[in-house]
DNA sequence: TGCCAGGCGGGGT
DNA sequence: ACCCCGCATGGC
């Protein structure tokens, strides 16, 4: 059943000396499968896993695969350094943070983390696991997903998963989904990966955010919010907000707006950088229901604490 | 129990 | 343009 992969290259990962924090980075919104408060797992395309481990200032990346076939160690190594943010410079996005009424007090704490870029087919799946749901809820849907459908492979005696590709999932899927217990949005899901399928192109770092956002808005189960958090978790586009009910409120209370004007004053504040904004904010509060926010917006609490599952916690639970 | 939740689409006005 | 409801599931 596991299969284990050659390793076929060592290499070094540069990154920046400041603003760029690894262990935040790699714990944001991950699994234990692939994160275990060390090793970074990133399960790549071509059947090659690539492990990363900070060591002093040093980011030391091994690269494996199943295939005896060559692989492009220079092609890996550019997607490795778009997946972990090395190359994204968050300065602006910084300065409007530190002075930030909900943002402002973890700026410090959370400075260095990065998104770590996921597919485009599988970050619209997270979005889908979010929809009308908690946050416990849509990751545990997730979760369950992955086990059910991905392939459990073993790398160096950790076992890992490697998540299914969109062809892996048709129609008789739908029990499976159902299983994972993503009720009405398993079929979403199957709609998802019928258009993931059958236009490949799209599910690429390269595709052009107004390409993606479009084809996914075409999608049954698809809206607004989930496009926009898909472009945020895989292309690193930022410039539209994925506001929903949840950052909504939070927003109104916060800047004092009224519930018309939300998005605008959103974009206003941040600029192009609205969507990471919006990310963080899930992160600095931990991802409490509503109204637990609300409150800790009332009170000042706006620091992630590390003691429950919480966006930064999630993978020593799951 | 019966509501509601980090959406969304369909059907009404 | 809006408003309103149902929808799978889980939490309370």
């Amino acid at each position: 059943m596991s299969t284990r992969p050659l390793i076929i290259e060592e290499v070094q990962i540069k990154k920046p000396r400041k603003n760029y924090d690894f262990t935040l980075t790699a714990s944001a919104y991950n699994f234990s499968w692939w994160f275990n408060g060390k090793r970074l797992i990133l399960p790549m395309e071509d059947d090659v896993i690539v492990t990363v481990i900070e060591d002093r200032e040093e980011l030391i990346a091994k690269i494996y695969s199943f295939k005896r076939k060559e692989v492009n160690i220079d092609d890996i190594v550019d997607k490795i350094r778009y997946i972990i943010g090395v190359d994204e410079d968050l300065k602006e996005f910084y300065n409007i943070m530190s002075r930030d009424p909900i943002l402002g007090p973890s700026a410090s704490v959370l400075r260095g983390l990065h998104v770590r870029a996921t597919t485009p087919w599988l970050a619209t799946v997270i979005g889908v696991c979010q929809q009308n749901a908690s946050f416990k809820q849509g990751w545990r849907m997730l979760y369950n997903m992955l086990s059910l459908l991905g392939k459990r492979v073993r790398i160096e005696n950790i076992k890992t998963i490697i998540p299914p590709k969109p062809s892996d999932i048709n129609e008789d899927k739908l029990n499976i989904l159902k299983e994972a217990r993503l009720g009405y949005r398993a079929r979403t899901v199957i709609e998802l990966a019928k258009l993931f399928s059958k236009e490949e192109y799209l599910n690429d770092w390269s595709i052009k955010p107004s390409v993606l956002e479009e084809k996914l808005l075409n999608v049954k189960g698809i809206g607004n919010y989930t496009t926009r958090l898909a472009l945020v978790l895989s292309l690193r586009y930022y410039e539209k907000p994925p506001i929903d009910r949840w950052l909504k409120r939070l927003i109104i209370e916060a800047y004092n707006v009224d519930e018309n004007n939300v998005e605008e004053e959103y974009i206003k504040r941040w600029g192009k950088w609205g969507g990471l904004a919006a990310l963080f904010t899930t992160i600095a509060l931990d991802a409490e229901p509503l109204q637990k926010a609300l409150e800790r917006l009332k009170k000042g609490l706006l620091k992630p604490s590390l003691d429950k599952l919480s966006p930064l916690t999630l993978w020593r639970h799951f």
